[in-house]
DNA sequence: TGTACATCAGTGAACGCGCGTTCACTGATGTAC
DNA sequence: TGTACATCAGTGAACGCGCGTTCACTGATGTAC
Protein backbone atom coordinates (compact mmCIF):
# COMPACT_ATOMS: atom_id res chain seq x y z
CA UNK A 1 0.00 0.00 0.00
CA UNK A 2 3.25 2.41 1.12
CA UNK A 3 5.52 2.74 -1.65
CA UNK A 4 7.93 5.30 -0.67
CA UNK A 5 7.74 8.54 2.30
CA UNK A 6 7.36 11.77 0.29
CA UNK A 7 6.80 15.11 1.59
CA UNK A 8 3.45 15.84 0.66
CA UNK A 9 3.55 18.47 -1.71
CA UNK A 10 5.87 16.70 -4.45
CA UNK A 11 2.77 14.38 -4.81
CA UNK A 12 0.58 16.49 -6.19
CA UNK A 13 0.93 16.35 -9.49
CA UNK A 14 -0.41 12.31 -9.25
CA UNK A 15 -4.06 13.75 -9.44
CA UNK A 16 -3.92 15.72 -12.67
CA UNK A 17 -2.06 15.40 -15.65
CA UNK A 18 1.27 17.83 -16.30
CA UNK A 19 0.38 20.71 -18.40
CA UNK A 20 3.38 19.73 -20.43
CA UNK A 21 1.13 17.62 -23.26
CA UNK A 22 -2.05 19.82 -23.27
CA UNK A 23 -4.95 19.02 -25.79
CA UNK A 24 -4.25 20.49 -29.24
CA UNK A 25 -7.25 19.89 -31.63
CA UNK A 26 -10.69 20.16 -30.97
CA UNK A 27 -11.01 16.21 -31.30
CA UNK A 28 -8.15 15.76 -28.83
CA UNK A 29 -9.93 18.85 -26.35
CA UNK A 30 -13.30 17.10 -26.64
CA UNK A 31 -12.11 13.52 -25.95
CA UNK A 32 -10.70 15.14 -22.45
CA UNK A 33 -13.74 16.56 -21.54
CA UNK A 34 -16.05 13.87 -22.69
CA UNK A 35 -13.50 11.90 -20.81
CA UNK A 36 -14.25 13.69 -17.91
CA UNK A 37 -17.96 13.97 -18.24
CA UNK A 38 -18.12 10.22 -17.82
CA UNK A 39 -16.14 10.00 -14.72
CA UNK A 40 -18.31 12.58 -13.30
CA UNK A 41 -21.11 10.48 -14.19
CA UNK A 42 -20.11 7.32 -13.09
CA UNK A 43 -19.17 8.91 -10.04
CA UNK A 44 -22.50 10.07 -9.40
CA UNK A 45 -24.05 6.80 -10.19
CA UNK A 46 -21.39 6.07 -8.20
CA UNK A 47 -22.54 7.59 -5.00
CA UNK A 48 -26.61 6.79 -5.63
CA UNK A 49 -26.62 2.81 -6.06
CA UNK A 50 -22.64 1.97 -5.27
CA UNK A 51 -20.05 0.40 -7.00
CA UNK A 52 -21.15 -3.27 -7.78
CA UNK A 53 -24.46 -1.31 -9.79
CA UNK A 54 -22.43 0.84 -11.79
CA UNK A 55 -23.32 0.20 -15.18
CA UNK A 56 -21.51 1.86 -18.96
CA UNK A 57 -25.19 1.32 -20.13
CA UNK A 58 -26.55 3.76 -17.87
CA UNK A 59 -23.51 6.05 -18.12
CA UNK A 60 -23.94 5.97 -21.25
CA UNK A 61 -27.84 7.07 -21.66
CA UNK A 62 -27.33 9.56 -19.00
CA UNK A 63 -24.64 11.54 -21.50
CA UNK A 64 -27.21 11.00 -24.52
CA UNK A 65 -24.77 8.09 -26.21
CA UNK A 66 -25.38 4.80 -27.35
CA UNK A 67 -24.02 2.39 -24.83
CA UNK A 68 -21.43 1.08 -27.53
CA UNK A 69 -19.63 4.81 -27.88
CA UNK A 70 -18.16 4.21 -23.86
CA UNK A 71 -16.13 2.62 -25.27
CA UNK A 72 -14.07 5.13 -27.53
CA UNK A 73 -13.40 6.34 -24.09
CA UNK A 74 -13.08 3.51 -21.64
CA UNK A 75 -11.76 -0.08 -22.48
CA UNK A 76 -14.48 -1.95 -20.18
CA UNK A 77 -15.82 -1.28 -17.38
CA UNK A 78 -13.16 -2.44 -14.52
CA UNK A 79 -11.27 -0.10 -15.94
CA UNK A 80 -13.91 2.61 -15.32
CA UNK A 81 -13.59 1.27 -11.93
CA UNK A 82 -10.07 1.62 -11.76
CA UNK A 83 -10.43 5.41 -12.53
CA UNK A 84 -12.86 6.19 -10.22
CA UNK A 85 -11.05 3.89 -7.49
CA UNK A 86 -8.06 6.41 -8.19
CA UNK A 87 -9.74 9.50 -8.18
CA UNK A 88 -11.19 8.42 -4.88
CA UNK A 89 -8.23 7.93 -3.34
CA UNK A 90 -6.44 11.42 -4.88
CA UNK A 91 -9.56 13.38 -3.84
CA UNK A 92 -8.95 11.97 -0.21
CA UNK A 93 -5.53 12.05 -0.10
CA UNK A 94 -5.95 16.07 -1.22
CA UNK A 95 -8.55 16.86 0.92
CA UNK A 96 -6.29 15.15 4.31
CA UNK A 97 -2.72 16.83 2.62
CA UNK A 98 -4.57 20.44 2.49
CA UNK A 99 -5.64 20.36 6.05
CA UNK A 100 -2.56 19.39 7.45
CA UNK A 101 -0.64 22.54 5.59
CA UNK A 102 -2.56 24.69 7.82
CA UNK A 103 -0.87 23.70 11.34
CA UNK A 104 2.56 24.57 12.47
CA UNK A 105 4.98 21.49 12.04
CA UNK A 106 5.07 20.54 15.58
CA UNK A 107 1.49 20.48 16.56
CA UNK A 108 1.60 16.83 16.50
CA UNK A 109 -1.68 16.54 17.96
CA UNK A 110 -3.54 19.13 16.05
CA UNK A 111 -2.07 17.83 12.94
CA UNK A 112 -3.34 13.95 13.66
CA UNK A 113 -6.59 14.96 15.00
CA UNK A 114 -6.78 17.18 11.64
CA UNK A 115 -5.98 14.27 9.77
CA UNK A 116 -8.59 12.24 11.38
CA UNK A 117 -11.43 14.74 10.73
CA UNK A 118 -10.80 14.82 7.29
CA UNK A 119 -10.74 11.47 6.16
CA UNK A 120 -14.15 11.38 8.53
CA UNK A 121 -15.34 14.37 6.65
CA UNK A 122 -14.64 13.35 3.32
CA UNK A 123 -15.96 9.94 4.09
CA UNK A 124 -19.57 11.22 4.94
CA UNK A 125 -19.74 13.45 1.90
CA UNK A 126 -18.86 10.32 -0.32
CA UNK A 127 -19.69 7.37 1.68
CA UNK A 128 -19.97 5.21 -1.79
CA UNK A 129 -16.52 6.04 -2.89
CA UNK A 130 -14.74 5.21 0.43
CA UNK A 131 -17.05 2.07 0.48
CA UNK A 132 -15.44 1.78 -2.75
CA UNK A 133 -11.78 2.15 -1.35
CA UNK A 134 -12.07 0.74 2.21
CA UNK A 135 -14.97 -1.25 1.93
CA UNK A 136 -15.36 -4.55 0.97
CA UNK A 137 -13.65 -5.13 -2.34
CA UNK A 138 -15.98 -5.24 -5.55
CA UNK A 139 -16.46 -9.29 -6.39
CA UNK A 140 -14.87 -9.95 -9.90
CA UNK A 141 -12.47 -6.86 -9.50
CA UNK A 142 -8.82 -6.97 -9.26
CA UNK A 143 -7.25 -3.65 -8.07
CA UNK A 144 -4.46 -3.09 -10.95
CA UNK A 145 -1.01 -1.86 -9.15
CA UNK A 146 -1.76 2.05 -10.48
CA UNK A 147 -3.70 2.62 -7.24
CA UNK A 148 -1.17 2.07 -4.88
CA UNK A 149 0.51 5.86 -5.15
CA UNK A 150 -2.45 7.58 -4.58
CA UNK A 151 -3.52 4.64 -2.13
CA UNK A 152 -0.54 5.59 -0.43
CA UNK A 153 -1.16 9.28 0.25
CA UNK A 154 -3.58 9.27 3.57
CA UNK A 155 -0.73 6.79 5.43
CA UNK A 156 1.75 8.72 4.22
CA UNK A 157 0.78 11.75 5.98
CA UNK A 158 0.26 9.95 9.26
CA UNK A 159 3.81 8.83 9.12
CA UNK A 160 4.83 12.11 8.39
CA UNK A 161 3.61 13.59 11.41
CA UNK A 162 5.02 10.32 13.57
CA UNK A 163 8.18 10.77 11.70
CA UNK A 164 8.26 14.37 12.57
CA UNK A 165 7.27 13.95 16.30
CA UNK A 166 9.85 11.07 16.47
CA UNK A 167 12.93 13.58 16.00
CA UNK A 168 11.90 15.91 17.81
CA UNK A 169 10.48 13.98 20.83
CA UNK A 170 12.27 10.99 22.33
CA UNK A 171 9.22 8.49 23.29
CA UNK A 172 8.15 8.04 26.78
CA UNK A 173 6.83 4.68 26.95
CA UNK A 174 7.50 1.65 24.39
CA UNK A 175 6.38 -1.91 24.12
CA UNK A 176 8.49 -4.68 23.61
CA UNK A 177 8.46 -6.30 19.95
CA UNK A 178 8.89 -9.82 19.27
CA UNK A 179 10.97 -10.78 16.48
CA UNK A 180 8.85 -12.01 14.40
CA UNK A 181 6.48 -9.16 14.42
CA UNK A 182 9.67 -6.89 13.87
CA UNK A 183 10.48 -9.35 10.53
CA UNK A 184 6.66 -8.77 9.62
CA UNK A 185 7.00 -5.55 9.48
CA UNK A 186 10.00 -4.71 7.12
CA UNK A 187 8.30 -3.60 4.30
CA UNK A 188 6.85 -0.96 5.53
CA UNK A 189 10.11 -0.14 8.03
CA UNK A 190 11.90 0.19 4.82
CA UNK A 191 9.07 2.48 3.20
CA UNK A 192 8.97 4.90 5.97
CA UNK A 193 12.61 5.30 5.85
CA UNK A 194 13.78 3.58 8.91
CA UNK A 195 13.19 6.61 10.70
CA UNK A 196 10.63 5.48 13.21
CA UNK A 197 11.62 2.73 16.02
CA UNK A 198 9.19 -0.81 15.46
CA UNK A 199 7.61 0.01 18.43
CA UNK A 200 6.49 3.40 17.59
CA UNK A 201 5.72 2.15 13.50
CA UNK A 202 3.47 -0.51 15.37
CA UNK A 203 1.37 1.90 17.16
CA UNK A 204 1.39 4.25 14.19
CA UNK A 205 -0.43 1.79 12.22
CA UNK A 206 -2.85 0.44 14.90
CA UNK A 207 -3.92 4.61 14.85
CA UNK A 208 -4.17 3.92 10.99
CA UNK A 209 -6.41 0.96 11.18
CA UNK A 210 -8.28 2.43 13.95
CA UNK A 211 -8.75 5.55 12.19
CA UNK A 212 -10.34 4.01 9.54
CA UNK A 213 -12.35 1.37 11.81
CA UNK A 214 -13.90 4.12 13.35
CA UNK A 215 -14.92 5.36 10.68
CA UNK A 216 -16.36 2.68 9.09
CA UNK A 217 -18.07 1.65 11.97
CA UNK A 218 -20.05 4.93 11.47
CA UNK A 219 -20.87 4.73 7.90
CA UNK A 220 -21.68 1.33 8.01
CA UNK A 221 -24.25 1.58 10.86
CA UNK A 222 -22.67 -0.33 13.65
CA UNK A 223 -23.26 2.16 15.66
CA UNK A 224 -27.03 3.03 15.56
CA UNK A 225 -28.57 2.69 19.29
CA UNK A 226 -25.17 3.17 20.34
CA UNK A 227 -24.10 6.69 19.74
CA UNK A 228 -26.65 9.02 19.12
CA UNK A 229 -27.60 10.11 16.14
CA UNK A 230 -27.30 13.40 15.78
CA UNK A 231 -23.99 14.96 13.50
CA UNK A 232 -22.67 16.91 16.34
CA UNK A 233 -22.56 13.86 19.18
CA UNK A 234 -21.21 11.69 16.28
CA UNK A 235 -18.48 14.18 15.54
CA UNK A 236 -17.63 14.48 19.74
CA UNK A 237 -17.79 10.75 19.64
CA UNK A 238 -15.38 9.85 17.35
CA UNK A 239 -13.20 12.98 18.08
CA UNK A 240 -13.48 11.33 21.90
CA UNK A 241 -11.97 8.29 19.94
CA UNK A 242 -9.81 9.75 18.31
CA UNK A 243 -8.06 11.55 21.04
CA UNK A 244 -7.68 8.30 22.65
CA UNK A 245 -5.87 6.68 19.47
CA UNK A 246 -3.71 9.67 19.95
CA UNK A 247 -3.19 8.99 23.43
CA UNK A 248 -1.92 5.62 22.63
CA UNK A 249 0.59 7.52 19.85
CA UNK A 250 2.40 8.77 23.00
CA UNK A 251 0.22 12.24 21.52
CA UNK A 252 -1.65 14.22 23.77
CA UNK B 1 -26.52 -2.59 17.68
CA UNK B 2 -26.51 -3.53 21.76
CA UNK B 3 -30.03 -4.23 23.47
CA UNK B 4 -29.16 -5.82 26.40
CA UNK B 5 -25.95 -7.46 28.71
CA UNK B 6 -26.68 -11.19 29.33
CA UNK B 7 -24.47 -13.66 30.20
CA UNK B 8 -23.17 -15.40 27.06
CA UNK B 9 -24.83 -18.95 27.43
CA UNK B 10 -28.31 -17.47 28.25
CA UNK B 11 -28.14 -16.66 24.17
CA UNK B 12 -27.20 -20.00 23.00
CA UNK B 13 -30.65 -20.73 21.90
CA UNK B 14 -31.02 -17.94 19.61
CA UNK B 15 -28.75 -20.15 16.94
CA UNK B 16 -31.09 -22.85 16.77
CA UNK B 17 -34.88 -23.43 17.43
CA UNK B 18 -36.43 -25.24 21.07
CA UNK B 19 -37.13 -28.63 20.59
CA UNK B 20 -40.78 -28.07 21.80
CA UNK B 21 -42.05 -27.71 18.32
CA UNK B 22 -39.90 -30.23 16.28
CA UNK B 23 -41.37 -31.43 12.96
CA UNK B 24 -43.78 -34.19 13.32
CA UNK B 25 -45.00 -34.66 9.65
CA UNK B 26 -42.57 -35.68 7.02
CA UNK B 27 -43.99 -32.94 5.55
CA UNK B 28 -42.64 -30.57 8.17
CA UNK B 29 -39.41 -32.76 8.43
CA UNK B 30 -38.84 -32.23 4.22
CA UNK B 31 -39.91 -28.23 5.10
CA UNK B 32 -37.36 -27.77 7.64
CA UNK B 33 -34.63 -29.55 5.83
CA UNK B 34 -35.20 -28.11 2.65
CA UNK B 35 -34.59 -24.66 4.24
CA UNK B 36 -32.07 -25.34 5.38
CA UNK B 37 -30.18 -26.71 2.45
CA UNK B 38 -31.54 -23.65 0.30
CA UNK B 39 -29.76 -22.20 3.29
CA UNK B 40 -26.38 -23.98 3.02
CA UNK B 41 -26.26 -23.45 -0.78
CA UNK B 42 -26.79 -19.77 -0.99
CA UNK B 43 -23.90 -19.62 1.77
CA UNK B 44 -21.84 -21.11 -0.23
CA UNK B 45 -22.79 -19.32 -3.40
CA UNK B 46 -21.83 -16.27 -0.95
CA UNK B 47 -18.65 -17.76 0.18
CA UNK B 48 -17.81 -18.10 -3.87
CA UNK B 49 -19.17 -14.80 -5.53
CA UNK B 50 -20.06 -12.53 -2.76
CA UNK B 51 -23.57 -10.95 -1.43
CA UNK B 52 -24.07 -8.42 -4.40
CA UNK B 53 -24.27 -11.59 -6.96
CA UNK B 54 -26.19 -13.99 -4.73
CA UNK B 55 -28.69 -15.36 -6.44
CA UNK B 56 -32.16 -17.30 -6.24
CA UNK B 57 -32.19 -18.70 -9.50
CA UNK B 58 -28.35 -20.51 -8.70
CA UNK B 59 -29.52 -21.43 -5.70
CA UNK B 60 -32.75 -22.99 -6.95
CA UNK B 61 -30.64 -24.51 -9.97
CA UNK B 62 -27.83 -26.16 -7.43
CA UNK B 63 -30.88 -28.03 -5.27
CA UNK B 64 -32.33 -29.32 -8.75
CA UNK B 65 -35.65 -27.20 -8.13
CA UNK B 66 -37.44 -24.89 -10.95
CA UNK B 67 -36.22 -21.40 -9.82
CA UNK B 68 -40.06 -20.55 -8.64
CA UNK B 69 -40.01 -23.12 -6.33
CA UNK B 70 -37.73 -21.84 -3.94
CA UNK B 71 -40.30 -18.90 -2.99
CA UNK B 72 -42.41 -21.96 -1.22
CA UNK B 73 -39.22 -21.30 0.94
CA UNK B 74 -38.26 -18.15 0.83
CA UNK B 75 -40.52 -14.63 0.39
CA UNK B 76 -37.96 -13.18 -1.46
CA UNK B 77 -34.23 -12.03 -1.88
CA UNK B 78 -33.97 -9.90 1.14
CA UNK B 79 -35.42 -11.90 3.23
CA UNK B 80 -32.67 -14.84 2.17
CA UNK B 81 -29.83 -12.08 2.46
CA UNK B 82 -31.38 -11.06 5.82
CA UNK B 83 -31.61 -14.94 7.10
CA UNK B 84 -27.64 -15.56 5.87
CA UNK B 85 -26.90 -12.25 7.96
CA UNK B 86 -28.60 -13.91 11.09
CA UNK B 87 -26.71 -17.20 10.59
CA UNK B 88 -23.27 -15.63 10.16
CA UNK B 89 -24.19 -13.41 13.06
CA UNK B 90 -24.50 -16.09 15.15
CA UNK B 91 -21.50 -18.32 14.21
CA UNK B 92 -19.73 -15.81 15.09
CA UNK B 93 -20.99 -15.08 18.28
CA UNK B 94 -20.98 -18.90 18.93
CA UNK B 95 -17.14 -19.04 18.05
CA UNK B 96 -16.27 -15.90 20.33
CA UNK B 97 -18.65 -17.45 23.37
CA UNK B 98 -17.03 -20.60 22.92
CA UNK B 99 -13.61 -19.77 23.36
CA UNK B 100 -14.11 -17.09 25.75
CA UNK B 101 -15.32 -19.91 27.98
CA UNK B 102 -12.04 -22.40 28.32
CA UNK B 103 -10.79 -19.29 30.62
CA UNK B 104 -10.46 -17.85 34.01
CA UNK B 105 -13.24 -14.86 34.73
CA UNK B 106 -10.38 -12.64 36.13
CA UNK B 107 -7.95 -13.27 33.12
CA UNK B 108 -9.00 -10.12 31.52
CA UNK B 109 -6.11 -9.55 28.80
CA UNK B 110 -6.61 -13.34 28.14
CA UNK B 111 -10.00 -13.31 27.17
CA UNK B 112 -10.04 -10.01 25.51
CA UNK B 113 -7.03 -11.39 23.41
CA UNK B 114 -8.87 -14.77 22.96
CA UNK B 115 -11.75 -12.93 21.67
CA UNK B 116 -9.88 -10.86 19.21
CA UNK B 117 -8.57 -14.05 17.45
CA UNK B 118 -11.79 -15.86 17.80
CA UNK B 119 -13.49 -12.88 15.80
CA UNK B 120 -10.01 -12.90 13.46
CA UNK B 121 -9.74 -16.83 12.92
CA UNK B 122 -13.95 -16.46 11.90
CA UNK B 123 -13.15 -13.78 9.40
CA UNK B 124 -10.13 -15.58 7.55
CA UNK B 125 -12.55 -18.67 7.59
CA UNK B 126 -15.78 -16.62 6.56
CA UNK B 127 -14.99 -13.76 4.30
CA UNK B 128 -17.39 -13.29 2.30
CA UNK B 129 -20.14 -13.49 5.42
CA UNK B 130 -17.30 -11.40 7.34
CA UNK B 131 -18.14 -8.65 4.47
CA UNK B 132 -21.93 -9.21 4.43
CA UNK B 133 -22.15 -7.82 7.86
CA UNK B 134 -19.09 -5.68 8.39
CA UNK B 135 -18.34 -4.75 5.22
CA UNK B 136 -20.03 -1.99 3.07
CA UNK B 137 -23.57 -2.78 3.08
CA UNK B 138 -25.30 -4.24 -0.12
CA UNK B 139 -27.33 -2.07 -1.93
CA UNK B 140 -30.75 -1.59 -1.90
CA UNK B 141 -30.43 -3.98 1.15
CA UNK B 142 -32.11 -2.42 4.61
CA UNK B 143 -31.16 -4.51 7.76
CA UNK B 144 -34.13 -5.27 9.62
CA UNK B 145 -34.56 -5.27 13.77
CA UNK B 146 -34.38 -8.87 13.65
CA UNK B 147 -30.05 -8.87 13.24
CA UNK B 148 -30.03 -6.64 16.38
CA UNK B 149 -29.86 -9.51 18.69
CA UNK B 150 -27.91 -11.97 16.85
CA UNK B 151 -25.57 -8.44 15.96
CA UNK B 152 -24.81 -7.87 19.60
CA UNK B 153 -23.26 -10.95 20.82
CA UNK B 154 -19.77 -9.68 20.36
CA UNK B 155 -20.33 -6.59 21.64
CA UNK B 156 -21.79 -8.67 24.84
CA UNK B 157 -18.37 -10.16 25.30
CA UNK B 158 -15.90 -7.65 25.18
CA UNK B 159 -18.52 -5.32 27.21
CA UNK B 160 -18.68 -8.34 29.95
CA UNK B 161 -14.62 -8.57 30.12
CA UNK B 162 -15.00 -4.86 31.02
CA UNK B 163 -17.72 -5.29 33.38
CA UNK B 164 -15.78 -7.99 35.22
CA UNK B 165 -12.14 -6.00 35.32
CA UNK B 166 -14.08 -3.00 36.70
CA UNK B 167 -15.78 -4.88 39.35
CA UNK B 168 -12.51 -5.83 40.46
CA UNK B 169 -9.60 -3.28 39.65
CA UNK B 170 -10.64 0.17 39.98
CA UNK B 171 -9.20 2.32 36.91
CA UNK B 172 -5.27 3.10 37.05
CA UNK B 173 -5.49 6.16 34.55
CA UNK B 174 -8.63 7.65 32.89
CA UNK B 175 -9.57 10.67 30.42
CA UNK B 176 -11.63 13.40 31.19
CA UNK B 177 -14.90 13.12 28.83
CA UNK B 178 -16.79 16.24 27.21
CA UNK B 179 -20.73 16.49 28.24
CA UNK B 180 -21.73 16.21 24.87
CA UNK B 181 -19.62 12.66 24.52
CA UNK B 182 -21.43 11.76 27.20
CA UNK B 183 -24.80 12.07 25.77
CA UNK B 184 -23.82 10.65 22.67
CA UNK B 185 -23.36 7.32 24.54
CA UNK B 186 -26.45 7.39 26.77
CA UNK B 187 -27.90 4.31 24.91
CA UNK B 188 -24.96 2.01 25.09
CA UNK B 189 -24.51 3.43 28.88
CA UNK B 190 -28.05 2.29 29.19
CA UNK B 191 -27.30 -0.96 28.04
CA UNK B 192 -24.77 -1.65 29.81
CA UNK B 193 -26.24 -1.25 32.87
CA UNK B 194 -24.62 1.41 34.04
CA UNK B 195 -22.29 -0.66 35.17
CA UNK B 196 -19.49 1.02 33.41
CA UNK B 197 -18.02 4.70 33.99
CA UNK B 198 -18.19 6.48 30.59
CA UNK B 199 -14.42 6.70 30.16
CA UNK B 200 -14.09 3.31 30.44
CA UNK B 201 -16.98 2.39 28.34
CA UNK B 202 -15.66 4.61 25.75
CA UNK B 203 -12.58 2.52 25.60
CA UNK B 204 -14.11 -0.38 25.34
CA UNK B 205 -15.74 0.99 22.11
CA UNK B 206 -12.13 2.06 20.60
CA UNK B 207 -10.94 -1.64 21.49
CA UNK B 208 -14.63 -2.98 19.54
CA UNK B 209 -14.02 -0.94 16.33
CA UNK B 210 -10.07 -1.08 17.07
CA UNK B 211 -10.61 -4.85 16.70
CA UNK B 212 -12.92 -4.58 13.59
CA UNK B 213 -10.82 -2.22 11.69
CA UNK B 214 -7.58 -4.23 11.65
CA UNK B 215 -9.71 -7.47 10.89
CA UNK B 216 -10.81 -5.51 7.99
CA UNK B 217 -7.67 -3.85 6.85
CA UNK B 218 -5.88 -7.53 6.77
CA UNK B 219 -8.92 -9.25 4.70
CA UNK B 220 -9.69 -6.14 2.37
CA UNK B 221 -6.06 -6.11 1.16
CA UNK B 222 -4.55 -3.06 3.09
CA UNK B 223 -1.56 -4.55 4.80
CA UNK B 224 -0.60 -5.38 0.95
CA UNK B 225 3.02 -4.31 0.77
CA UNK B 226 2.72 -3.30 4.23
CA UNK B 227 2.67 -6.53 6.58
CA UNK B 228 4.31 -9.36 5.40
CA UNK B 229 1.49 -11.87 3.70
CA UNK B 230 2.50 -15.13 5.65
CA UNK B 231 -0.21 -16.24 8.32
CA UNK B 232 2.40 -16.60 10.73
CA UNK B 233 3.78 -12.85 10.22
CA UNK B 234 -0.14 -11.79 9.66
CA UNK B 235 -1.31 -13.15 13.16
CA UNK B 236 1.51 -12.54 15.08
CA UNK B 237 1.08 -8.92 14.00
CA UNK B 238 -2.30 -8.91 14.85
CA UNK B 239 -1.93 -10.09 18.35
CA UNK B 240 0.65 -7.20 18.88
CA UNK B 241 -2.20 -4.81 18.05
CA UNK B 242 -4.50 -6.60 19.89
CA UNK B 243 -2.05 -6.30 23.05
CA UNK B 244 -1.49 -2.86 22.40
CA UNK B 245 -5.76 -2.06 21.91
CA UNK B 246 -5.26 -3.92 25.23
CA UNK B 247 -2.60 -1.94 27.30
CA UNK B 248 -4.99 1.43 25.89
CA UNK B 249 -8.05 -0.17 27.89
CA UNK B 250 -5.90 -0.64 31.09
CA UNK B 251 -5.26 -4.20 30.46
CA UNK B 252 -1.79 -5.92 30.51
C1' DT C 1 -4.73 27.23 -50.28
C1' DG C 2 -6.70 22.99 -51.90
C1' DT C 3 -7.14 18.18 -52.46
C1' DA C 4 -6.66 13.04 -51.07
C1' DC C 5 -6.29 10.11 -47.59
C1' DA C 6 -6.21 8.52 -42.81
C1' DT C 7 -7.99 8.79 -38.32
C1' DC C 8 -11.45 8.47 -35.16
C1' DA C 9 -16.23 9.58 -32.63
C1' DG C 10 -20.52 8.00 -32.65
C1' DT C 11 -24.51 4.82 -34.59
C1' DG C 12 -27.61 0.98 -34.42
C1' DA C 13 -28.30 -3.69 -34.44
C1' DA C 14 -27.20 -7.80 -32.50
C1' DC C 15 -25.35 -11.78 -29.38
C1' DG C 16 -25.84 -14.14 -25.36
C1' DC C 17 -26.45 -13.84 -20.86
C1' DG C 18 -28.73 -13.61 -16.22
C1' DC C 19 -31.96 -11.92 -13.04
C1' DG C 20 -36.55 -11.56 -9.61
C1' DT C 21 -41.04 -12.53 -9.55
C1' DT C 22 -45.88 -14.11 -10.92
C1' DC C 23 -49.26 -17.44 -12.25
C1' DA C 24 -52.18 -21.30 -13.41
C1' DC C 25 -51.34 -26.02 -13.06
C1' DT C 26 -50.54 -31.07 -11.29
C1' DG C 27 -50.02 -34.40 -8.03
C1' DA C 28 -48.63 -35.92 -3.63
C1' DT C 29 -49.28 -35.51 1.45
C1' DG C 30 -52.10 -34.59 5.53
C1' DT C 31 -56.60 -34.22 8.06
C1' DA C 32 -61.42 -34.67 9.54
C1' DC C 33 -65.22 -37.35 9.55
C1' DT D 1 -60.14 -48.32 8.37
C1' DG D 2 -61.69 -45.73 4.37
C1' DT D 3 -63.16 -41.81 1.87
C1' DA D 4 -63.55 -36.64 0.63
C1' DC D 5 -61.51 -32.56 0.91
C1' DA D 6 -57.88 -29.20 1.94
C1' DT D 7 -53.19 -28.09 2.00
C1' DC D 8 -49.02 -27.39 -0.05
C1' DA D 9 -44.42 -28.60 -2.83
C1' DG D 10 -42.90 -28.32 -7.15
C1' DT D 11 -43.58 -27.40 -12.48
C1' DG D 12 -43.04 -24.80 -16.65
C1' DA D 13 -43.95 -20.90 -19.13
C1' DA D 14 -43.89 -16.22 -19.23
C1' DC D 15 -43.09 -11.00 -18.27
C1' DG D 16 -40.07 -7.42 -18.31
C1' DC D 17 -35.89 -6.00 -17.22
C1' DG D 18 -30.83 -4.87 -17.55
C1' DC D 19 -26.21 -5.93 -18.54
C1' DG D 20 -21.11 -6.03 -21.18
C1' DT D 21 -19.26 -6.32 -25.42
C1' DT D 22 -18.65 -6.77 -30.64
C1' DC D 23 -19.12 -5.28 -35.30
C1' DA D 24 -19.79 -3.13 -39.75
C1' DC D 25 -21.11 1.37 -40.86
C1' DT D 26 -21.29 6.69 -41.62
C1' DG D 27 -19.63 11.07 -41.46
C1' DA D 28 -16.89 14.54 -39.44
C1' DT D 29 -12.15 16.11 -38.17
C1' DG D 30 -7.12 16.20 -38.91
C1' DT D 31 -2.81 15.73 -41.77
C1' DA D 32 0.47 15.46 -45.55
C1' DC D 33 1.52 16.86 -49.86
Amino acid sequence: MLWFVATAPEMEHTQRMPASNAPSTARERARVEITQEILDTARGHLAKDGAASLSLRAVARDLGMVSSAIYRYVPNRDSLLTMLIIEAYNSLGADVEKVGRTLRRDAYLERFLVTCHAVRGWALAHPQEYALIYGSPVPGYAAPTDTIGPASRVPTVLLTILIDMHRNDRPKKSMPVEPLVSTAIADIRKFSGGLLPDDLLLRGMAAWSGLFGAVSFELYGHLHNVVAEGPKHRKAYFDHQMRQVAAGLGLG
